[in-house]
Order: structure tokens, then C-alpha cells, then sequence
RNA sequence: UGGGAGAUCGGCUAAUGGUAGGCCGGCAGGCUCUGGACCUGCUAGUGGGGGUUCGAAUCCCUCUCUCCCAGCCA
């Protein structure tokens, strides 16, 4: 209830409960019975299964299906006080065990079931079936139209019966498809298997596609609601590209989220000509896209991280961020040039760089233009994070799918990365767990709720188009 | 093989007898202190066959394919 109002719904005081109805739904019970439409049966599940009949066979009528209205009256009311052992009895409508739908061969109403309801506690040791109280329920809120998924639409017919044969307020049932992701399941069964056997680290784990697991995945409820409008609602039974629903949280995260830098994959920079212990604030625009979000101060400093991906000692073609030599912009900053690579064992740990004084804030007073601009963080300065990144769960399009083979067997190994060792700017630490925001270039990410006072642990959300990701495989190709 | 439901660009979705449109993706270009965002253009579809009609995605017939149903689950 809490997600669905995070969500931005309210229902105000229309909160109901079936088993508010349980006095109405047995005095409709009775009425059934005495109209001859409905008979205590003393079959078991199992010789109720096997009268069922099958697809395509007619089923036997009960051997019980024949008594008096006086008997059955009699014995449903002796299941009700608890006669009988669970199972012993069940309450059925009389309807056609030949019926071609399974739904209508004299579905179970009641069955007994000696156990504490969380609501009514141990006044009933009967209770419903969901074909039975379904529609009493909708027609008792007197609600005009009663949404379910597709799979009920074989439940419709026996829904109209027992209303009908009732004579009461009739609602109608329109059945939809549900929603289904690719490289998802949605399934509660699914999801349940994966929580309670610790493939996930909860139910608000942010690879589940759950309310809570978006939320703190970093999804808004304004993405969320965008995604559901633009896929609109159908009875097709179709398969949602994950892509979509990480395409509507960019756009509405990029015209809300704050800006702030970050390092994911530190490599350190030393500016070799900018004084040791001088520390200058630079102005960063919080967020281009909505100028009222204002701007603030970032330190800079002689030693800094940039991003490892961001220099290349032997850059392809297109590559235009920082390489040997090669002149860039360090956001809101200066116009930096690689000056040194010093490595060790083949391995590239730590840049030396000039920048050029004139360039101060980000623009060169000769109009020359660079080809990049790469963030970064001042290494005294940064404050230590663990980010989690977060990939598809699964590794095919529909796991739920395959016939035959268990979804957990698709399951991603690599759907969650821990990165222990990122440097980003001092404000993030400012924010609180749930707060959404964006580091520059890298994507949208979010605090988690396992940050404490010693650990700041951040969530990805989803990263940023990334074209440069794109003329890489390209390059490759 | 009984019953129910469904089929429109690569994906999702509009159009209910009158110009098949939108979004996402993809491609090409522009712009840019985020290779982000934004802007422009292009791409591409009515499952097959028959019929009714001046005119069919829409109505009729037929075929094909997909999904759901044999819980005292929901």
C-alpha cells in the first residue's frame, strides 16, 4: 500500500477487505442453495478432480449432487460451525459438468478450512473460493467495472452466473494483458522463488522489476507512470523492451535530477604546474536543464581523478578524450594537456598535466575549441563510495518462456557489480538515502539506504546513452 | 482434437467503412562546456486466401499461427 501511494495514487477512505462480506457472501450461499443452484458435496479433491472429466471429455455428476435443499441447508451450516475436518466437505454451484468450460463443471464455493484469518480471526473455519467471492465482492462496492488479466477471461462466464442467479448489482469484468519486460519476469511466483532462495537480496532488490525494488533502484514515479502511458493497454499478449522503461526514467531524470561528479574507475592526475596545496572553487551549473536548480561550487586542486575510460595512451580515430599530448576540458575547470604517462607494469596508474592558466571556468580567451570535455574530482577532496551497478537479470529476452526449462536457469551472474573504490565530489554526500541525481556523463544514480554515517553506497540507475559505446562496437565490427 | 482470447512498421500502440498515424529503436545530419539533452530528416506495417462495397486494418467466409483453461490458488 505504501509503494502504490509512492506511486501517487490515494484512495482516500476507500480501503475494503473480502472478508469485510463474509456474513453477506454465506446469506448469498444460502439463497444459492435454497434456489437448487448449489449442493455440499462429500467427494475428495482428488475424486472431484477425476469427475472433472478433461479438455475435451465431459465430467460425472457427484454422486451428492442430488440432495434436498433441507439436507444441504443442514450440512452447510454444520460446516460452517466446524463440523467437519478440513477437506471433508466442499460447497459447489450446480451448474453443467459437461460444460466445454472447465470454469462452470460445479466449481467449489466453500471449502473447510480450520485456520485463523488475519482479519476475522476464528469466526470462520469456511472459507470462499476467489470464483465465489470475486464478483460478491464488486457487486457489493457496487464498483461499475472490474479490471482483471487475461488469464480470467475463462472465469468471465461463471462470474456473470453467480450474479445473475443472485439477481444482484452486476459489475462488468474486462480482462487485460499484463505487463511482461523483456530480460524479466513478472510473475509473483517467480519473483517470490527468487527472493526467498536469496538469488535476490530482497524484495526491494533494485534488479526487480517490484515497486520498491524500482524505488530504490532510483526510478521515479513520474518515469514510471510516462512508461505504463506510452505502452498503453491492450489484450495482446506482448513482450515490453526493458529499453523503453530505462528510456522514460532518463527523461524525466534528466530534466529533474541534480548534476554531480563522480569517478567510478579512478585514475589519478597530477596538474604539474598548478601549486601544491591551492585549492580553487569552480561554479557547476546544477542542472542545465532547469536553470532554477541553481549552481555550486566544486573543488579543484593539483591532484584529481578522472575516469580510467577516459584516457587512452593509443586513442582509435574517434576517440576524443584525453591521450598523450592531447589537449581537454576538464568540466567547469580548465583546458588540461597531457603531458606523461606514468606506468607500472604496463598498467597506466597515474597522468602528469599542465593546464592553461587563461582557460580558467572552461573557455579559452583565443576561442580555441577542444574535442572533449571529461569530469573528475579533487583527490583530497573526494569523498569514498561503493556503487553498485545493475544489469539485466536475466540473459534472455523471456525467461518465463522457455517451455520446459526453469526460468532460474537464465539468470545473469553478472547482474550486480560492487565498485568499492569511487571518488566523487564532497556535496553527494549531502543527499539522503532515495535522492536521485546524475554524474555527469556516466549516467543516474541514487543513494542507497544501506548508507551510514562511515559508508556512502550508491545505486546506478541506468546509464546514459552513450554513443561512444556505440562507434566502439562499430569499430570492432 | 472441447472452450475462450488474440494477430497493424524491428518492438509497443492508434485509426470501427473514408489520407494507415504516434512513441521507442535503427540510420543520417545539426547543435552542444555531459560523446548527455535538444533539433531535423529517413527507415518501416494491416498474418495468408477469397468475398461484400464507389471505398476494407475495420464487415463476411476460410486458412494459418500464438496465448489461456482440467486447484478445495489468485
Amino acid at each position: 500500500m505504501e509503494d502504490v501511494k509512492w506511486l501517487g495514487f490515494d484512495w482516500e477512505d476507500r480501503l475494503f477487505f473480502a472478508s469485510d462480506y463474509f456474513d453477506q457472501m454465506y446469506e448469498y450461499a444460502v439463497q444459492l442453495v435454497k434456489a437448487g443452484k448449489a449442493y455440499v458435496d462429500d467427494l475428495s479433491a482428488e475424486e472431484i478432480s477425476a469427475y472433472r472429466g478433461t479438455l475435451t471429455t465431459p465430467g460425472r455428476n457427484s454422486p451428492y449432487r442430488d440432495r434436498s435443499v433441507e439436507e444441504n441447508l443442514d450440512l452447510l451450516e454444520r460446516m460452517r460451525k466446524g463440523e467437519f475436518a478440513n477437506g471433508e466437505k466442499v460447497l459447489r454451484a450446480k451448474i453443467d459438468m459437461a460444460h466445454p468450460n472447465m470454469n462452470m463443471r460445479d466449481p467449489v464455493m466453500y471449502r473447510i478450512l480450520h485456520a485463523a484469518h488475519h482479519r476475522t480471526g476464528n469466526k470462520w473455519c469456511i472459507y470462499p473460493t476467489y470464483d465465489w467471492a470475486h464478483g460478491l465482492e464488486d457487486s457489493i462496492e457496487r464498483i461499475t467495472h472490474s479490471l482483471c488479466t487475461l488469464e480470467f477471461e475463462n472465469h468471465r462466464p461463471l462470474y456473470d452466473w453467480f450474479l445473475d442467479e443472485l439477481g444482484v448489482y452486476h459489475p462488468q469484468q474486462i480482462e487485460f494483458a499484463r505487463l511482461n519486460l523483456t530480460y524479466m519476469v513478472m510473475s509473483k511466483r517467480m519473483l517470490k522463488e527468487l527472493v526467498e532462495e536469496g538469488y535476490v537480496r530482497g524484495w526491494d532488490d533494485p534488479r526487480l522489476p517490484t515497486i520498491c525494488g524500482m524505488r530504490r533502484r532510483g526510478y521515479s514515479p513520474t518515469a514510471i507512470r510516462n512508461f505504463c502511458k506510452r505502452i498503453g493497454v491492450s489484450k495482446v499478449n506482448s513482450i515490453i523492451p526493458f529499453e523503453l522503461l530505462e528510456h522514460c526514467v532518463r527523461e524525466d531524470l534528466n530534466k529533474t535530477a541534480p548534476r554531480f561528479m563522480g569517478v567510478l574507475h579512478p585514475l589519478k592526475v597530477v596538474i604539474e604546474n598548478y601549486p601544491e596545496g591551492k585549492v580553487e572553487e569552480m561554479e557547476a551549473i546544477n542542472n542545465p536543464e532547469d536553470p532554477a536548480a541553481g549552481t555550486r561550487k566544486v573543488p579543484f586542486s593539483r591532484e584529481l581523478y578522472i575516469e580510467q575510460s577516459d584516457f587512452m595512451e593509443n586513442p582509435p580515430k574517434k576517440f576524443y578524450r584525453l591521450a598523450p599530448g592531447r589537449e581537454v576540458r576538464f568540466r567547469y575547470a580548465y583546458f588540461v594537456t597531457c603531458t606523461d604517462v606514468i606506468k607500472e607494469n604496463d598498467e597506466v596508474v597515474e597522468l602528469r598535466c599542465t593546464v592553461d592558466p587563461e582557460t580558467r571556468g572552461g573557455d579559452a580567451p583565443d576561442g580555441r575549441k577542444v574535442k572533449s570535455t571529461i569530469h573528475w574530482v579533487s583527490a583530497s577532496h573526494a569523498v569514498d563510495a561503493e556503487v553498485r551497478l545493475y544489469d539485466k537479470l536475466f540473459t534472455v529476452e523471456d525467461p518465463a518462456g522457455r517451455k520446459g526449462r526453469d526460468f532460474k536457469e537464465f539468470l545473469n551472474p553478472n547482474s550486480l557489480t560492487t565498485l568499492t573504490s569511487c571518488k566523487v565530489e564532497p556535496a553527494v554526500r549531502n543527499l539522503k538515502p532515495f535522492d536521485r541525481f546524475q554524474f555527469e556523463r556516466l549516467g543516474y544514480f541514487c543513494i542507497d539506504p544501506d548508507t551510514t554515517a562511515e559508508r556512502l553506497v550508491i545505486n546506478r540507475t541506468v546509464e546514459l546513452r552513450d554513443t561512444w559505446a556505440k562507434i566502439q562496437k562499430k569499430l570492432k565490427r
